[in-house]
DNA sequence: GCATCATATCCCAAACTGGGATAATCCGAA
DNA sequence: TTCGGATTATCCCAGTTTGGGATATGATGC
């Protein structure tokens, strides 16, 4: 897993990400569909092995249907 | 420039940070201080040389003493 | 056990990053 | 204008990260 992907922080926002999903009954595949990605971006950026960048990250928002700016303020430190 | 940071609403984002940067009167090298990077850094990310990750985001945000919010709200597509 | 769905990992060439040094630009004062 | 300091952009390139199809591993139900 890449050096800059371990902080609590990150943690959080891959925890707040998965989590969101799965309360949305989607699998990494479904949002994967959405994205037009393959299962294994999804799969990467959940397990850190990758990271978002901000338009990445509004991109994958949309397809969770999630608001975005709630999940920066779960992030606030 | 890296491929993936062309696109319109990467070059609004980053618009918008720099302009904000310059409406707080700041320079690269005083923004570059309060992250604890080089200068080299806000150059790049500012020039689309580099990515922001979302961490790295709120990191800029917290330095130019901005609301990340109204930044992506400004992304809407 | 076995089928099926879901998620993680492999591979490795191509793409991206770090950051000190240095070049190029900007801009106000004289 | 021209000069000089301040500000921003670019160089360099080894080391790191990414893309995505294929495949392995894990979870669940029967």
């Amino acid at each position: 897993m890449p050096k800059s992907l371990r902080s609590p922080r990150h943690q959080r926002f891959l925890a707040e990400l998965i989590s969101l999903r799965k309360a949305k009954g989607l699998t990494q595949a479904q949002v994967a569909e959405k994205l037009g990605r393959p299962q294994s971006f999804v799969a990467k950026y959940e397990g850190g092995e990758r990271r978002l960048d901000l338009i990445e990250f509004l991109d994958v928002t949309t397809a969770l249907d999630a608001d975005p700016c709630k999940i920066l303020s779960s992030l606030r430190s």
